[in-house]
RNA sequence: GGGGGGAUACCAGAGUGGCCAAAUGGGACAGACUGUAAAUCUGUUGUCUUACGACUUCGGAGGUUCGAAUCCUCCUCCCCCCA
């Protein structure tokens, strides 16, 4: 893997780039369309492609090895093969589901037991078996076992579960450094930096992580119920340590307007299920703001979805139509939203490294939080 | 013509003397959702009020009772069976 910065940002850390992958090259600052279970929920992989303009996509270690599992996913080729997927591929560890599966697993040293949501099935995730299995699913970006402590979580807890995450970490990197991709391409080990709302244990966490020298690094542990403004705090203390010539993702993140702010701060990933989850919910987000589709408000405003909208969808259908098909609970709604959000979200960092590279993202972030975050 | 059943909030439908402004479901309206156990979940849904609370409701009119959606009388309308 390598990534390559091109333009930096004279009034902010925004930066774009380009990151070159064995499935391709992942222009920087990047959304990625979260697809838990080799799926993003709702949309084809054409519509991802030349609707979308998604360059990456997530895969879920967790779930992937609950169902197909893995002897599936070996026999098919990995993942990739497996849902005819030819672009790049970043897998979480599984790590989240420590955090939101809180009430099915233990959590020792040796790493995680989890009780399977499907069939109450015990298994064990360690730091090692995360790796292989990520291997056998072939993601082009495979990520480190860790523990996402919620926002709430006091000092003295987010100490220690650092240590645990840091641990495991160390013994990530050493299981990945020893055992080899299975497909016969390059495969790409990213650290998670945590330390909750601690700018102590933040900085020390990014020490820790930039020490290893990886080709990218992760924050995670944010936008977990602490407030925006620490989120963006914890950016910036960790930024100022990563490495500036390495990609920085920035884990489950976010609404339009923390990937504006966390851009400006230097991240150059993301991911979220805001625009699939949301969307299937019936909130459509652009760039004039939020707007909640089942709303009385849309019955008979037969203007497109988004006049401005990138997808096919945002044009084709009018906004009564698509508060029809969400009113009626009929499918084909949760499809429209999903694939307009999708393309929102891609279209906002197009946009972003447009106007990095033009030297004007300052301003016109500074106008666009205003209008992404309003609600119409 | 004879016999029987019924009328409850936007709809359906419980309740059959006080714990009833009235269960439950649907509908309607609004909100939440951040490395997906989510095509999910929550709230409101008589009027006024931030709330406490107050007021008016169970087809209509009258009555019994300390107290009525609930009991009695009459009226209106609907449904079923027999002829």
């Amino acid at each position: 893997m390598n990534f390559e910065l091109t333009h930096t940002d004279p009034e902010t850390s925004a930066r774009c780039g380009c990151l070159s992958t064995a499935h391709g090259e992942i222009q920087t600052p990047i959304f990625m369309p979260v697809g838990t279970v080799a799926t993003v929920k709702g949309v084809f992989h054409r519509d991802l492609k030349q609707e979308v303009g998604a360059e990456i996509i997530l895969g879920n270690t967790y779930h992937l090895y609950l169902r197909p599992g893995l002897e599936v996913l070996e026999q098919a080729g990995g993942l990739h093969k497996f849902s005819s997927w030819d672009r790049p591929i970043l897998t979480d560890s599984g790590g989240y589901q420590v955090f939101s599966l809180a009430d099915n697993r233990k959590l020792t040293e040796e790493g995680c037991v989890f009780q399977s949501h499907i069939d109450g099935s015990r298994h064990l995730f360690t730091p090692e078996n995360v790796v292989d299995i990520q291997r056998v699913i072939g993601a082009d970006i495979i990520m480190a076992l860790d523990e996402c402590p919620p926002g709430t979580a006091e000092y003295g807890y987010a100490k220690k579960s650092l240590g645990l995450t840091q641990r495991w970490l160390e013994r990530g990197v050493k299981r990945f450094d020893e055992t080899q991709p299975k497909y016969g391409y390059g495969q790409t080990f990213f650290p998670i930096v945590q330390g909750c709302v601690y700018p102590d244990l933040r900085r020390a966490a990014a020490e820790h992580a930039a020490a290893l020298h990886r080709e990218g690094y992760a924050i995670g542990g944010l936008a977990v119920g602490e407030p925006a403004e620490q989120m963006y705090q914890m950016i910036e203390v960790v930024n100022a340590i990563l490495p500036k010539d390495r990609p920085r993702y920035l884990m489950g993140v976010g609404t339009p307007e923390n990937l504006l702010e966390a851009i400006a701060r230097g991240v150059d990933m993301f991911d979220c299920v805001m625009p699939t989850r949301n969307g299937r919910n019936g909130m459509l987000f652009t760039a004039q703001g939020i707007m909640n589709m089942r709303n009385q408000k849309w019955a008979r405003d037969f203007s497109p979805i988004d006049e401005n909208g990138t997808t096919f969808v945002d044009k084709t259908y009018s906004k009564a139509y698509l508060r029809h098909l969400f009113v009626s609970d009929e499918m084909l709604g949760a499809q429209i939203a999903s694939l307009h959000n999708l393309g929102f979200y891609l279209w906002l960092v197009r946009e972003a490294r447009a106007q990095i590279a033009q030297g004007t993202f300052a301003a016109w972030k500074r106008d666009m939080v205003k209008k992404v975050s309003a609600r119409i």
